[in-house]
RNA sequence: GCCCCCAUCGUCUAGCCUGGCCUAGGACACGAGCUUUUCAAGCUUGCGACACCGGUUCGAAUCCGGUUGGGGGCGCCA
């Protein structure tokens, strides 16, 4: 039986490093149709939060990366205590000599041989390892010694960790030895750095999962993105969904080397799964985003035009906070402009044209973006004008901006009353700088 | 300082195990063009790498050794 576990520490948030070592156990496990498991490490009372935990878990549930059993290695401490007074027995550990009550394991004179599933055999001699600390003089376990214990305890079959651990390692197998217990597997992955190379930390950016999250990342598409960190699916394949990645998983093709995070092509596959997904599903998980703006108040809302609206934004966004700034134009009555805008708008005097389209419009019936193309067709045509002419200018009176979604489209959405106010707006302020 | 890991485009990677199919493939980013409405979407296209030195071999990105470079560890933290 397959067994693999994830065991953070909640000293601190889950971060991309770690969602990317669980995500490859849980893939590991679900393609053996094994078990995973999630032990939280929190010997260290002082530093344990409840707070990180919860976010820790939150996390993982978000990610859709779910687990079998669960430990706390704070209610486990007779176990380890018993284990390292059998040690001391056996005259395999000693006390330490200042008396406070630490145990200490003496290590052997001897070669420990790793037989890494990634890295093949990697070989320490255990004179470069001084005697490990198993307890610590206030009774609790050390790292190394309670995760051993435990490792063997849970029936652990394979051990899938970040290279950082490497060193570890033959610590660990030493304490496995003396405590008898058969070693498990060890499968050590590449670390993931920061774009600018080193280890991923505060200094570079966000590194909280929870932070990718708020900033509009979606479930699906960061586990897409951690994949590909380490590991590849082949055949040129770079969006891989959860259910495909379990089939396709094999800790033998985990690279050698360490990956670089690069936000650029996070956003471009987060990117890709907004503008495949549901336009209604979409307006799901904007809805939190949407009221917190403060665009939707209540439950008085047209959630028809709302749709319309995601359609519109949808192809064009890398996150979902994006999709929630750049429409702001659709939730305000007034428009704010940006200086580029402003510009553009007053580059030419267009108020007689604007007056013109804004009579055509609102004397449409129908105010869909084909009768409304359909009379902006005609208009240019009459005044023998390139449609560019007055597209770029007529953007920026009704958005504020010089990009964005077709102008038609924009038009129809924001309804024939704001468009009209809109253009007024506009003509007023092409008079005003023309004095 | 000591120990360990790693080394293909700027970045993520395919290829490496089982040498020839590699004038090294894809993706992101970047550049150019198209989209007679923008780009922040789409399409086309360009740029761009086997770290270096030796060895083995008819033949090396692929195997071996060394050098250099990067990363990690050396806690009564986890």
């Amino acid at each position: 039986m397959i067994r693999t576990r994830f065991a953070p520490s909640p000293t601190g948030y889950l971060h991309i490093g770690g969602a990317r070592t669980c995500l490859f156990n849980w893939l590991f496990a679900r393609a053996n149709k094994g078990k995973f498991i999630l032990r939280i490490e929190d010997t260290d009372k002082v530093r344990s939060k409840q707070e990180y935990l919860d976010e820790i878990l939150n996390s993982l549930k978000w990610l859709g990366l779910d687990w079998d059993e669960i430990y706390y290695q704070s209610q486990r401490f007779p176990l380890y205590l018993e284990l390292a007074k059998k040690l001391l027995a056996e005259g395999k550990a000693y006390e330490a000599e200042d008396g406070l009550g630490a145990i200490i394991l003496k290590i052997p004179q001897k070669t420990v041989e790793i037989d890494d599933l990634i890295h093949g055999k990697i070989v320490f001699d255990t004179a470069t390892i001084k005697d490990q600390v198993l307890i610590k003089s206030d009774g609790t376990p050390t790292y190394n010694f309670a995760c051993v214990v435990d490792d063997a305890d849970l029936k652990l079959s394979h051990i899938i960790r970040g290279d950082d651990h490497i060193s570890n390692t033959p610590k660990q197998i030493v304490i496995y030895e003396a405590l008898g217990f058969a070693l498990p597997a060890f499968a050590h992955i590449p670390m993931i750095l920061s774009g600018q190379g080193g280890r991923l930390s505060k200094r570079f950016g966000a590194t909280a999962i929870s932070e990718y999250k708020n900033m509009g990342f979606l479930a699906e598409a960061t586990v897409n993105y951690l994949s590909l960190l380490g590991w590849s699916p082949g055949e040129n394949q770079e969006i891989v969904s959860k259910d495909e990645a379990v089939k396709k998983f094999s800790i033998k093709d985990v690279n050698h080397t360490a990956a670089a995070f690069n936000l650029d092509k996070f956003r471009w596959v987060n990117n890709y799964y907004i503008k495949n997904l549901e336009p209604d599903k979409l307006l799901e998980l904007l809805m939190p985003f949407f009221r917190e703006k403060g665009y939707i108040k209540d439950d008085n809302f047209d959630r028809n035009w709302l749709v319309d609206l995601v359609k519109l934004f949808q192809p064009r966004v890398s996150t979902l906070m994006e999709l929630v700034e750049w429409p702001v134009f659709c939730f305000t009555q007034d428009v704010e402009f940006s200086p580029e805008a402003k510009e553009k708008l007053l580059e030419n005097n267009l108020s007689k044209e604007f007056e013109l389209l804004k009579e055509r419009f609102a004397s449409l019936d129908k105010f869909d973006h084909t009768s409304v193309e359909e009379v902006f067709r005609k208009t240019i045509e009459e005044l023998k004008i390139k449609s560019k002419v007055l597209i770029h200018p007529l953007r920026a009176a009704l958005t504020g901006a010089l990009i964005g979604p077709g102008i038609f489209e924009v038009i129809s959405l924001l309804g024939k009353d704001r468009v009209s106010k809109r253009l007024s707006k506009a003509i007023e302020l092409l008079k005003e700088s023309k004095r």
